[in-house]
DNA sequence: ATGAAAGCGCTAACAG
DNA sequence: CTGTTAGCGCTTTCAT
């Protein structure tokens, strides 16, 4: 453990020679209050002792941890990730240490997780929801008071709390637009099970929508635990589509990606050529893979970016202001993997 | 910021009428010295009142914070990703939270992340340093008698730390028996610039010294700030190897395969026809860029749940171990990418 | 410009 | 089994 014998405060002062507030002082950068006799003399202490301040003594008086939290529904993914570090860029420039941890995709953890924060009595948390359901723990978070911002996803709550996530409604759109103007006829949504997600849910309704307004699609959901129906559920679709390749696939993350990619490389499916290909979000493999997949990329580093500045402004005070939920757009990046062969009139 | 009137362990005490040592006492779980009926109210007050502890006062009697430090060297990396669950893992279920940073690899960044790490009175620091040149950050870490562990690569100093890392020399022999096996006659190993990065050098090395001991290697350096004579190079590389495929390339990580696969993509070159290819480390996506990259897989789990259990260890007071650095071994994962057509005899 | 003193919320002897 | 007391290392009135 960190010595016993550590060089606190009142070290300094003595060796000094000062009173440990004009020590306190001099941290602090009230130099207006110190002669320079004085700075110069605790500056060669502090220099000499290799002093550093407490940061619990600090915060037990100031209530003030210097500390943010960031829970991650599930760390082993890209997108969290870049977020993560869009959070870490600007929390540290406002001098704060963020406090990441994993909720696994578990409530449970989740829970825990934060219950911790909060005896860590950290500033502020961002927090990427496992579920929509609010848990006991973010009832916590409100009667403690403790600043929060939700990312990626939304929860039933009032009043809502601040958000910043993907427009899916925006991306999903934009994903059909591109779908249509290259002349593809049908379309096969895959998504993980939708269970309380938000972002999936929206996502997934913008489609039925669009199946609404076009008339021209299927959609299907990918059930994690029966891969093997998903497997014969693309069969039917490629027969169904096998002319010319008019079929094409959405899919709705990473992961999502990540699974029919591997699924129609062991059917030795041919893309574009027998069936199209796109995805929400945009892996950094996604320009190497089956000739290069047809994007809509999300914005994360500046996802996490926004958040982290929400919360800073709430920190700082801001505690009632309005326009709670920002949206951002996604943007679409075209690859190999959405190239009809025979482009429709749209494309001349 | 987290509410002014806060409870306290006064008001519960007030509240259950007891004193509050008996309510710390219940907090800790010394629960022999308590009678029922006092267990009881405490924690009915507890509830009623929802107090959690506030963790800096306690810190600040018992010296023990509950935090570990992990500084990774470039958050935006797979792997680093994975080392980190593994390490998060293993320190929550010891009860410890846990304060990620990003060093942006610049010896600066980590300087002021591990300042702020010891100001936070963290228990123990996991690093992947940055530079094998010990910074006066790291110097300091010894001097306050701050647990480290290095994971990944190593510093120059004396005497070791703890560290855990891949068996960088096992990891490229089992790379060049395979690629030996397979019958490539030359070798293009690329690896970024090696900059006081260990693992570059331990591997580079390694690579050296096959290309003594079997002379039929060549080995060329990328220097990211020159890509376009890595192009070129790779291009001679491959002209003098048309020849039925008998030339190989070696990424040294995952940053370097992208960078090669894109190269490799633009230029059409087909693998692993006129070129094999493999890579040490094995992104999610390695099994489906160009048919499927072989890999030697990093334990990156396991190699972050080491250095946590070693670093618990520290914390608990081994302090002099004996057997400082842990190397994990690689395993060879096969795909397509170094699939020579005409295999060797070895084969057979 | 400087210091004395009180206290943040908790734990840990030491008594009873 | 329970409470009293004295700090942990820092900041902060309030005097001087």
């Amino acid at each position: 453990m960190p010595d016993k014998n550590v060089i606190t405060i009142a070290d300094v002062a003595q060796r000094a020679g000062v009173s440990r507030t004009s020590v306190s002082r001099y941290l602090n950068g009230r130099l207006q209050n110190l002669s320079a006799s004085t700075t110069n003399r605790i500056a060669k202490a502090v220099k000499e002792l290799d002093y550093r301040p407490n940061a619990w003594a600090r915060s037990l008086k100031t209530k003030r941890s210097g500390l943010i939290g960031a829970v991650v529904a599930d760390l082993r993914n890209e997108h969290a990730l870049a977020v993560l570090e869009g959070i870490e860029s600007v929390v540290n420039r406002h001098g704060y240490g963020l406090l990441v941890s994993n909720a696994q995709n578990s409530q449970k953890y989740e829970a825990e997780t934060i219950e911790r924060l909060i005896r860590q009595r950290v500033e502020g948390i961002i927090l990427q929801p496992c579920d929509n359901r609010p848990s006991p723990a973010m009832q916590s978070l409100v009667s403690e008071n403790v600043p929060l911002v939700l990312i990626d996803r939304t929860v039933d709550y009032e009043p809502t709390f601040d958000t910043v996530l993907l427009d899916n409604r925006d991306a999903v759109q934009k994903a059909f637009n591109h779908i249509l103007q290259r002349g593809y006829q049908h379309v096969f949504y895959v998504t993980d099970p939708t269970e309380h997600i938000t972002s999936r849910i929206e996502r997934e309704n913008a489609v039925w929508q669009h199946q609404h307004d076009t008339a021209t699609l299927r959609v299907f959901i990918r059930s994690t635990q029966e891969p093997e129906n998903f497997t014969s559920a693309i069969h039917k679709f490629l027969e169904q589509n096998s002319s010319a390749g008019q079929g094409v696939i959405i899919c709705a993350n990473v992961v999502t990606t990540l699974f029919v990619v591997s699924v129609l490389n062991q059917q030795h499916v041919q893309v574009p050529e027998q069936v199209g290909l796109l995805a929400i979000d945009n892996p950094v493999w996604a320009p190497y893979v089956l000739g290069g997949i047809t994007s809509i990329a999300q914005p994360t580093f500046e996802l996490g970016q926004k958040a982290a500045e929400r919360l800073m402004a709430q920190i700082q005070g801001e505690k009632s202001q309005a326009a709670k939920i920002l949206r951002l757009p996604g943007s679409l990046i075209e690859r190999q993997s959405t190239l009809r062969r025979f482009p429709s009139s749209h494309d001349l």
